[in-house]
DNA sequence: CCAGATGCTGAACGAGTGTTTAACCGAGGT
DNA sequence: ACCTCGGTTAAACACTCGTTCAGCATCTGG
């Protein structure tokens, strides 16, 4: 079985990758992945003994590159701004697809939900150790945790919806979260 | 073709939205629905001349139903939590299950983002009106749009992620919410 | 220089798919 | 009695799919 770090290995990653942001997961199989890379349908298989296989490696690499993300983007001023940056950020049509996927491949599901539990709680942490460096003071009852879950839905279905072009009141529910966000962590530091 | 209500095709119809619900839309394909209603796969295009109208006609009947219990819903006391059962009824679970079908069908995207869009009006124009029939009154800068929004964004998500299996933070969130219902509307009527 | 591992291929198997076509069955109307 | 017509069928067409297997290159370490 191929090596961790394969030239092709990860090609093949990538592709299965772009195929799922551009045209669903329903577009990776095992000959498609092989026709866009070039190679003979049996090599993905050498790498990936099966099918399930590609989308683990693909999931498992994916989620490791989002988790490091969090901190690195909640570490700057204004965590609640980049709290929404992150929730609203277009890389997340990736997780959806792959939660999409989990519907019906019960191998993926357990492996997305434990990633999508670790993803939230660092998130958690992230934003409450942030929220307490910067002195913000949400008002009564909003917990951090409430906070994230609230946001990172609204985030998720408003990139949803648009992706099946549908954008019916999301200027007004973003013009609230803008609206939040200057009331609690005044304008954005980067606005010229 | 068919007649609009023949029992054959309303049995076609019911068998398509359970496949749908318990093993997925990927499991609906025209010799499955056949086999499960005991019936030669050609009726199925008998009825339905492609998958696709079969899949549209299942989704315009659901739409319609929808779209009729908003107003029946949202007609009682309590208006906003009303909107919150109605956005964390678990019989959106078929809806999601169409949002991810519509990834990958165009003929589908199109008619679900019309219903969806309508089906958002229809909340926005029933919850604005009961607001000011009951009298409640919302905190600044949060529109009756904007907390439908919200809702039925966090509803969908929740959803989401009881059906893979990830329940982290829930109860916080659906607390928060509990909260809010019994700040702007009091106890909820039907507690004994 | 040879053995053996690593990367890669072509061909096949078995099963699934959506769709088309020709034909049959049984009632109802004339 | 005939004929039409809606409902229904079996069979075939032309794919696509995931997976397996035997074997061919190429490179590496002993």
């Amino acid at each position: 079985m191929g090596a961790e770090n394969s030239k092709t290995r990860l090609l093949l990653l990538d592709i299965t990758e772009r195929l799922m942001l551009e045209e669903g997961y329903a577009a990776v199989g095992v000959r498609r992945v092989a026709r866009e890379a070039e190679v003979a349908p049996a090599l993905v298989l050498y790498y990936f003994r099966t099918l399930d296989d590609l989308f683990l490696a693909a999931l498992r690499r994916r989620a490791d590159q989002e988790l490091a993300r969090v901190d690195r983007v909640l570490d700057g001023p204004q965590p609640l701004r980049m709290l929404w940056t992150l929730s609203s950020h277009p890389g997340n049509t990736l997780t959806t697809e792959f939660a999409a996927l989990a519907n019906h491949r019960k191998a993926i599901r357990a492996e997305l939900a434990a990633h999508a539990d670790r993803y939230r709680e660092a998130q958690v942490a992230a934003l409450t150790r942030r929220l307490a460096e910067t002195g913000v003071e949400l008002p009564d009852g909003l917990s951090p945790a409430v906070l994230l879950v609230l946001t990172n839905a609204l985030g998720r279905i408003l990139m949803m919806e648009n992706t099946m072009g549908m954008t019916t009141r999301h200027e007004e529910a973003v013009a609230f979260v803008e609206d939040f966000l200057k009331r609690y962590e005044g304008a954005s530091a980067s606005d010229a």
